[in-house]
DNA sequence: TCAATATATTACCATATAGCAATATAGTCA
DNA sequence: TGACTATATTGCTATATGGTAATATATTGA
């Protein structure tokens, strides 16, 4: 990971994209196939104005794909190597929170 | 990928983590092996309250791991998954970066 | 204990962004 | 075209956080 600062940069404006719990919710909302916004809106229960800045950053990264049908919107995961990195992170915080317990055992002993 | 909102806050967390362009450099200057504040701070330019704080989150998130050694305290990659995570990024960024290219040459025809 | 150095913390400012209400735009159908 | 619905954008506020200077803490050695 020899990198210069402008891959660092565009790095963290990946992760940084990732890194709000709403715009995970509505990944997951899409993990189960295409759905247009007011569905997203409805699924999720969040803003309709949030949801469309949310999905904006997402297509923006390439994250989901934007395609028109008729009156709406539909948006689908555009790359699913989001579901490995997040499972990947999945299994390491889980793996730190059994550490954490195992301290908290050894502490009461 | 069927979280509750707490797992999907702790996932969010955990990007945010390295989502900041210098924490992502002090995490490369630490690839090479452990390294104590005042070398990170050499290395990485930057201020020294500022590496003291991107170190505390780091070590939060059990990214890094602190050792006192004496009279300075040395951090090391306490979880390699790191580098894992960000070359996937990486090739992720470098396969649509191509693409965008492709579209850029298909427009000019 | 005192001085010196390394690291951490605090207080503050400046910037970025999530959320929301209001408005704008676009597509469909009468 | 005009009304209607879906989505996008804009303007605003509140909050979070990165950077820095100043201060605090901790370790070592005289």
């Amino acid at each position: 990971m020899e990198m210069n600062s402008g891959a660092l940069a565009q790095l963290a404006d990946y992760f940084k994209v990732l890194a709000e719990t709403n715009r995970l919710e509505i990944l997951c909302c899409l993990k189960s196939g295409s759905k247009n916004v007011t569905e997203i809106i409805t699924e999720t229960g969040l803003g309709q104005a949030n949801v469309s800045k949310h999905l904006k950053l997402l297509a923006q990264m390439g994250i989901v794909a934007r395609r028109p049908m008729g009156v709406s919107v539909y948006y689908e995961i555009a790359d699913p190597l989001i579901f490995d990195l997040c499972e990947l992170v999945c299994n390491r915080l889980s793996v730190s929170l059994e550490q954490r317990s195992e301290q908290l055992k050894s502490l009461k002993n």
